[in-house]
DNA sequence: GATATCATGTAAGGGGTTACATGATTGT
DNA sequence: ACAATCATGTAACCCCTTACATGATATC
């Protein structure tokens, strides 16, 4: 799934800038999809040639003019042959845990360092994922809640098995605290 | 991080061919990473101009001919150094999430076959992160233990949740089964 | 007889990111 | 003063995937 395809549903929930999905796209959706405005904009352009969305221009008073898109009954339909083709595997690239599976070329402090910021970074989504409020679409809640059961189990696992990782070494360096 | 890390990575646990490299990301690690036969032969090849592998060829009795490749001590400094460096976010590209998430342009059908095939998908990453042995290095068994944390809690949140994201419309459909 | 496993590689092309370019306004 | 927010866009580049090319052996 493109970044095409991401605009087309984000603006089948109603009107928005690019911008403005950008930043949904920081939010909500950040846990599972990400893009850049480099990506959004080319990608608003081509779904406007193929009349897939409208384009209107907003000149605004003590801002920079916006160009706010709409999906057309064309762009629903495109959406909904989009969504019917089978669906590839999730991709994930995981940088924490290749690091982590490679720890043995770290020191102890450098792993737990690690743990401890993917720590605040899973707590700080949970806060996001709870504080939005889920009713834009069916899917919404769903997928919202799918979110927060994940990064739970992350959260839970780092914390009740940080110790086993960096343990072995610590005894080594007998370092206390 | 790139590819060329993560073969270095994968060396430093032991020698291995290019495509035994893309067999354990196809198994073991699949959950956090995955990378083609397109990217690593010219990974490893660079790899071995920079000196941080050393390659043997050896010719094979019925097989094709195969290049076995060792990490050298520059390439350990490598590692580490690579290792070192703050990483990124993880990049995360749900093709599964996104679909739910517009699931109001597909019919219950699809959504629910949709979700019964990635339960399928969970249940068998689970059998395979249970069958491995996990004992390569530290980091092994750390991360095969998050990878069935996670892969569990989705699971558990696909079985439990899945009727609320159906329900309303078969009751709307009104279609026994 | 078809498909899977073993085994390596290249070339074209796609889909993105990063960095740059611009600029007013608002908050610290 | 400085950073952040609002707002759009382009160009260069990068990394990687897909498809192709080759080919023997083993399994169903």
């Amino acid at each position: 799934m493109d970044v095409k395809t991401i605009c087309l549903g984000i603006l089948s929930f109603g009107d928005a800038t690019g911008y403005e999905i950008k930043k949904k796209l920081e939010g909500p959706f950040n846990h599972f999809y990400d893009a850049s405005f480099g990506s959004i904009y080319p990608a608003l352009g081509k779904l406007t040639d193929g009349g897939l969305v409208l384009r209107t221009e907003h000149t605004q008073h003590k801002r920079p003019d916006k160009k706010v898109y709409r999906i057309t009954p064309k762009g629903r339909l495109a959406l909904t042959d989009e969504l019917a083709r089978p669906i590839g595997p999730d991709r994930i690239r995981s940088n924490f845990l290749a690091t982590l599976l490679f720890a043995d070329a770290l020191e102890p402090r450098q792993i737990d360092d690690l743990i401890a910021s993917r720590i605040d970074a899973h707590r700080e989504t949970l806060n996001e994922l709870n504080a939005e409020p889920h009713d834009t679409s069916t899917g919404d809640g769903f997928v919202s809640g799918f979110g927060v059961a994940v990064h739970e189990a992350a959260l839970n696992y780092l914390e009740q098995h940080r110790h086993e990782i960096v343990g072995e070494r610590l005894l080594v360096t007998s370092e206390s605290n």
